[in-house]
DNA sequence: CGATTTACCGAAAACGTTTTCGATTAAGAT
DNA sequence: ATCTTAATCGAAAACGTTTTCGGTAAATCG
């Protein structure tokens, strides 16, 4: 590997003048410059990024901590995160909590001891303790949350009104005559799962419906999945039969609803209506194609990265900081698994 | 920012002495290194991983480039390549090439130039010059190739047999008494699109069936996807009326034929038996679901990492490494797009 | 008791940059 | 001829670690 040293001595001149001349320095000479330039890229001169972050103090490096990957909804977000970053020249790397507490402590203590320039977290359902972020932004580390998100940390954020969207959901089910909703609502910690209990809740109370908690189905397991929309599905159909419309918490547990719905001769939109949410690509394939919530990961990704830059710079120049929370518009879908 | 310096001047003693303590020198009495472990914690010190990676000349950080991330196979394989890279105290940086050979070459440049201390790749489906991958060869670095690999690149490799995997879809067709079997082969370049493709052809004409090229639908558009499945469907019901098997190159184009299929009042499996490649979590949700070969994706990531963590060590060591080609098993999962 | 071994410690070099601060020379001003 | 200014370069420190190689003192041995 060729140094800074190998073309000074090749050049005969110093390493310094040789640096300088890389990085355009108006200090030496237009022919030096042009000349260290050419022997640079003949022998392929390639900074050893090693030293720079030593000396420079920066890696161009951020960390990104996300329950899941395989998801649409958050592969989405790190692709958003990824091209952005790319962008302004920041590599990205990715660490799975698999929704644990535990190893998302870990996690941010091994970005935290590898000194990347910022993080970047959606929290892990089980996370209610927060020390681990607050290590972070004491440690001086820019930190920007998404999605998943508590509200009390002290960073900017990138979220979506789950509340409104919940409510939106729900005003739907009423617009088309449905009397008696029902919420899969998964599981109890993390807030999105919260807001979005409320936004349903809320829109029945304003609209002079009942709200009946036993027709609010959680989660027991730790990972909303297929088989919970089937299982939910099952439960509901012998608790009550006078049920003609349900919000479901995240697209897939709507289709595993739906699937064991089909299964057992109830017709969808006719028997029951589903409106899910996030808008997986699966949901406009299935049949019936499913009404849900768009949850905009792309655009999500790209401003958790915005604003977590934009503090990294500030931090760079040492001018304050006031932390951002950004809220993204989301839509509903109408698809067939709701009666127009 | 705590440093080995501020540790040895509390405690009255050299760096020397005390970087050795940290690492369980048996050349430092028992009680220094215990106090000096003890002080370290207290004053919460890490060490400074670029001062780290300089001197060893390692970050314990390797590359990925993928062509996708939003989807099913490759999110499956990142899940697999963190997980084991994380075992070993490995981070991984992911970047996405979208399917273009220019970024794809930007991309390496870009992971040399970080130092990483391997490069894991499955290619661009455009890429056809391989010269990028000859320079990280070239430059020392440990580079393992999966799903989308270049076989005339000298370096590990992990893959499937899609010749074979190919060639048992279309053994299911015919078995199942399918006569005219066509086949959606998309993109014309990567080596998995050749050998699925050949894989079909070998099990048509071993069963006696004629090979007729206009019942190969190829891909104009750049990636795989559900419109295309739409627009081979399309195609083929104007142009064949007597097909009754498709062998489908992925999930995604084939359930984009099925609801064109289905939309056309097309029945499956009963006019048209479709199977498909990859098993997309998808195609065990939609209706009917899908046969199609099980591609491991979780797997191939974690034999990918596997591998490029040996030639690491090994290189580490100067003892000489010679490649693997891991073919990974597949398996036909047949469901409901198949009659029986 | 002198010689050798053992246990423990530290000085210093090295990794490859970046940047500050002088030093030198030549050109221009007086 | 002297002084100022501009143009160009380089020495050296610093970033924080790891590791080699000696050095000292105490313990062991003949």
């Amino acid at each position: 590997m060729v140094t800074l040293k190998q073309i000074a001595e090749k050049l005969g001149i110093s390493i310094t003048t040789v640096s300088k001349a890389l990085k355009d320095y108006p200090d030496v000479n237009k022919k030096t410059r042009k000349l260290v330039r050419e022997t640079a890229s003949m022998l392929n001169y390639k900074p050893n990024s090693f030293a720079v972050n030593l000396r420079t103090k920066e890696s161009k490096t951020i960390g990104l901590i996300i329950p899941v990957i395989v998801h649409h909804f958050f592969s989405s977000v790190i692709k958003g995160i990824i091209a952005q970053a790319e962008k302004k020249g920041y590599l990205v790397i990715i660490l799975q909590s698999n929704e644990s507490y535990e190893l998302e402590k870990k996690q941010i203590d091994l970005l935290l001891s590898k000194r990347v320039d910022g993080i970047l977290i959606s929290l892990a359902n089980g996370t209610a303790d927060f020390k681990h972020l607050n290590e972070v932004i004491e440690n001086d580390t820019p930190l920007v949350m998404f999605d998943k998100i508590a509200k009390v940390v002290k960073c900017s954020k990138v979220i979506i009104d789950d509340r409104k969207a919940a409510y939106k959901a729900t005003q739907h089910l009423i617009d088309i005559g449905c009397k008696r909703i029902a919420h899969f609502r998964g599981p109890l910690l993390p807030q999105n799962s919260i807001d979005r209990f409320l936004g349903y809740k809320k829109a029945l109370i304003d609209n002079g419906l009942e709200y009946d908690a036993s027709l609010v189905y959680i989660c027991e397991c730790g990972d909303m999945s297929f088989e919970e929309g089937k299982l939910n599905a099952q439960k509901l159909l012998k608790e009550h039969n006078d049920v003609d419309g349900i919000f479901i918490n995240t697209d897939l547990v709507a289709i595993g609803a739906m699937t064991e719905f089909s299964k057992q001769g109830v017709k969808i939109p006719e028997d029951i209506n589903i409106v899910g949410f996030s808008n997986w690509f699966m949901a406009s394939v299935i049949s019936p194609s499913l009404t849900t919530i768009n949850q905009p990961g792309l655009e999500m990704g790209k401003n958790a990265f915005k604003l977590l830059y934009k503090e990294i710079k500030k931090k760079k120049k040492n001018s304050d900081f006031t932390f951002k929370e950004l809220i993204l518009e989301t839509d509903l879908i109408l698809r067939d698994s709701t009666r127009n």
